[in-house]
DNA sequence: CGCTTGAAGTAGTCATAGACAACAATGTAG
DNA sequence: CTACATTGTTGTCTATGACTACTTCAAGCG
């Protein structure tokens, strides 16, 4: 994600004195503790703002005009970067889609060169991501069905393309069957989404997670050896 | 696709023999012509007309207001018998795991005797439910996370006591091995609502999802076999 | 150096929604 | 027949999203 870093504070040395009084406590002041009437990167405070709420109330909490208020700008603002309601939780999803990549590319990177080594560290980082951010996952599939955004669609591949590159390398192993990749990876998309989806939706003890995980993988791949 | 099987008798105990009239605005008057003060059965009426909303418009968009003028009736009545909105909802979610349960027993009733056709047919008998009610089964789901409402939680749990009779039948027939039945069934469950997931998210085209349900059904059979 | 221009923010307004309270109509128990 | 509990109606309050017109401000240009 590219983030437009463009601060005008270091070169605002003499800011105009506009004393709005704010009763709110909110941090609406510069460094030198003067109102600005530019944010500066209104933007990424807006998603980064909406990150926290949806992860502590869910997206239906998520109010336009609240989260004007907790940053500190008027109510219209946000329109200025987000023509509607559904554009921010959009760009919440892209935004969701790009780290959950990243991490599962941590996750691939840091677990050595087995193959089933990766595959185990690939899915506990997916459901990583879907315990700490329940809410964000549920969004980012939400969003999905909606609108076939493309750049959303296109988000959701890169973030995925982990999984299919773990796929080639099990096949290459010989631990996987020589179906396409790509029908393999279905069935173990859908398998972790569905232990993120019994997460996401309660209908899961937590301690019991690691187990249903560990059972999962290991059937998954009992099921996709060659059939010597 | 499915015909819209309509129940009435799902979760109303108030048997009206007045038939349901066109709730279309302006049409308050009944067969004779006559304004009546009182709908009869509100609360079916409105479970049936946010039922359709939700189907064609997901659950965020249904509005109790909106339902009450298709309904004919004042923006305050519906809160005579949901006190509000998340109530119905809750409703919803409730009537939705009694369909789904009852689909799931019938899919299985009618699959004869054998293990492996009773599986087949209930995973697809799940995954025709979320086809046709993609957002009713968000919704299902998204109700049990926000408030382990007991009744919810109490519904969902018949809705799949079918998958676990299921596995009991298996590990008789010697198809599955002698986990706990739970445990099995959880990892079933979860390979079934991923599948279920990836439709209602959109992320998979339609025209490849029998072939998914194929494999994810041979797979998790081939890795939950005894270990001869 | 001042002017223009356009992006970013502000303020006001509108329609609609959900929640609530007071009141009215209706059915029912006694 | 009357008292009472249900169920529906009407009015109001607050909040929200969406829209418009105006303001601030920085940067480019003549």
């Amino acid at each position: 994600m590219t983030l437009p870093v463009h601060d005008p504070a270091t070169t605002d040395p003499a800011p105009s004195p506009r004393p709005i009084e704010r009763p709110r406590a909110g941090d609406d002041t510069d460094a030198d503790g003067e109102r600005r009437y530019h944010h500066g990167n209104l933007r990424t405070a807006l998603l980064e703002q909406a990150e926290l709420t949806v992860r502590e109330r869910g997206a239906q909490q998520l109010s336009l005009r609240e989260l004007a208020r907790d940053i500190g700008v008027s109510h219209g603002a946000p329109r200025r970067h987000f023509p509607d309601r559904q554009a921010l939780l959009d760009a919440l999803a892209q935004a969701g889609f790009a780290r959950l990549g990243a991490e599962l590319r941590a996750a691939v990177d840091g677990a050595g060169d087995e193959f089933e080594a990766r595959l185990r560290a690939t899915a506990a980082a997916y459901i990583r991501f879907a315990t700490h951010d329940a809410a964000l996952l549920e969004l980012m599939f939400a969003g999905k069905r909606r609108a076939e955004s493309g750049t959303l669609h296109d988000a959701a591949a890169r973030a995925f393309s982990v999984l299919l590159e773990l796929i080639d390398q099990g096949q290459a192993d010989g631990a996987l069957d020589r179906r396409t990749p790509d029908r393999i990876g279905l069935v173990l998309f859908a398998t972790i989404q569905g232990i993120a989806a019994l997460v996401t939706g309660g209908m899961i003890e937590l301690d019991r997670l690691d187990e249903l995980v560990a059972d999962s993988i290991a059937q998954f791949l009992r099921g996709s050896r060659p059939t010597a």
